[in-house]
This record gives C-alpha cells, sequence and structure tokens, in this order.
DNA sequence: CGACGATACATAGCAAACCTATGTAGTTCC
DNA sequence: GGAACTACATAGGTTTGCTATGTATCGTCG
C-alpha cells in the first residue's frame, strides 16, 4: 500500500518548515524587512503600544523597540507618549508608512500571485484558505 | 458597502508577513534550526550535492556550505565525495539525523496541529491545502 | 594534449534579525 | 508611602544568511 495519508501532525511540520522556506526565498529576492511585519500590523489595528506591538508579531519587548526606532527614523511611524500612562507610548502608522506597505504589498503581491496563478491546481480560494490557517495558528495563545 | 474582497495580490503578500510571523513564533517557543530544513530535504528527496541542497532550500552556496559542514559535525549527515565527480559531494542523512528529524516534526506537530484543532473553522483538509500553497509558491523556478 | 571557460565547494568578512538579562521610570494597590 | 508590577530602553551576544572571492575539477575545442 501507499504511504500513509499525513497525519496533521506532519501537515503542520511541513507547513513550518515550507513556511520558512518561503520566507527566506522572498527575502532574498524580493527583500523582507523585519519593520513591514510591524506596519502591517499597525495598518490592520491601528495605533499601538510597543509591547502591544511585541504580543502582536510575537517577538520579544526589545526587538519591537529597536524595530519602532527604525521606523521612526524612516518616517514611517510615529512614536508619541501615551496621555493616559506615561511609562507607555503611541506607535502610529504615518502617510508614509502607508505608503511603503502599499508599496511592498504590491510587489510581493504581483511576483506571489503569478506564482499562484501559474499553478494550475491553486485557487484563489486556496490562498486565502493558507493565510487564514496561518492566521489562526498565529492569534492563539495571544488573546488581543 | 464592506471592504472588497481582497485580491490575489492581498492575499499573497498577507502570505509572505504571516509565515514569518509565524516562522518567528515557532523558532521562539519552540526551535528550528536552519539545519531541519536541510534534513528534511534530504528526507523527502534523497542524497544530494551541497549546491543541489542549496537550490532546493532557496539559500545561496555558501550559506548550505556552513549548514551542511554543521549537520556533519552533529552527526545527522554525511559527506562523501562523489565518485562520479571529484568536484561535488554526496550529502546523505544519517540514522540519527533522521531521528532527530521524527523528533522536530513531532515537536511542532503536536503544538501547530493543536492550534489547528483548536480552531473550529480550521480543518485538516485547511491545513493540506496551505501546505499545498506553500509548496506550490517554491516550487517555482526550481526545477528539479 | 593543453588552454579556457564553466561548475562544485570552501573561506572570509559582514549585515540583519532576534533574544536574554538588566536597568529605569511610572502605576497600582494596600 | 512603599512594594509589586508594568512599559520601555540599553547592552551584549547568537543565529542566520549573503556577497565576494579563491581553489580544484570537468568539459570542450583547437
Amino acid at each position: 500500500m501507499p504511504p500513509p495519508d499525513p497525519t496533521d501532525a506532519d501537515l503542520a511540520s511541513d507547513l513550518v518548515v515550507h513556511a520558512a522556506r518561503l520566507v527566506r526565498a522572498v527575502r532574498r529576492e524580493l527583500e523582507l524587512p523585519a519593520g513591514i511585519r510591524v506596519i502591517s500590523l499597525l495598518d490592520e489595528h491601528g495605533a499601538l503600544g510597543v509591547t502591544q506591538l511585541a504580543a502582536a508579531d510575537r517577538c520579544s519587548q526589545p526587538t519591537m523597540s529597536a524595530l519602532v526606532s527604525q521606523l521612526v527614523e524612516r518616517g514611517w511611524v510615529t512614536k508619541a507618549p501615551n496621555p493616559d500612562d506615561a511609562r507607555g507610548s503611541v506607535v502610529a502608522l504615518t502617510d508614509a508608512g502607508g505608503a511603503e506597505l502599499a508599496v511592498v504589498r504590491r510587489r510581493h503581491g504581483e511576483r506571489i500571485a503569478a506564482l499562484v496563478a501559474d499553478h494550475p491546481a491553486l485557487t484563489t480560494e486556496d490562498l486565502a484558505t493558507a493565510v487564514a490557517v496561518l492566521r489562526g495558528v498565529l492569534e492563539k495563545g495571544n488573546p488581543s
């Protein structure tokens, strides 16, 4: 008999390995700076504090601090003190940041979408499913 | 009216960002050494040369050289000269490497599969679809 | 057969992305 | 008003990965 159907566990580990491969492939050929994830978060959720951003991006707080600093320097986000809590900050997307996000999205979109379109067996719905799976896996343990 | 359906391009760029997020989340909480990708490749395709591995993993040849060296040190792969071509090598998985792969697979599988199972809207089929999408996107421009 | 270009790898040097540990200022709660 | 907690910054180090370049082998062609 042929090998048995892959279990969820098999699929899950393949998911991770292939995701890692994809990320590196994209970084090589299209560039995927870490800051994009942050900008993407701000675009999706609106202004947030550094710690909230770190939680949402699943990285450590110091990492997010550094990322935000870089983004501020580039003018893609602003960091203001939180008026309700002097410890905290409020990081917000600037117009320039939004524009940059649009540019990167388009670059990635064009390239990846072309590959998917090229693949007879892959539909837009499949792509949506893949994103939903990733999103679902990520949102766990991350009660926003 | 609500926002329009996301285009392929939107989905594709979300795919990349979320994949990056997933990879980092997994690296933080479960550990995902770079060598796993190589072992996984060898398990799937059998013994290969360094350059072939680099192409399959979508990384540079020097990166793969370094990865293979590490794996040899750990005893997870062997590197022998290619009898048909004195320039080349043949990298093969050892039993220990296969065992390690199984361990990591199980760790990842358990954790991720649990998250998916927890998610009412995600089925095993969805997971399979997600893997197929990633695989499809990756195999392009990489005629093995 | 000998030179020349291509191929397979290795080495060197460097940059990006992260993390842990720790310090500091502000908040909360008794 | 002091202890415990929270938000963020800084320091230092690791992993991952790339480009540039060198070396040995292969293939080919005159």
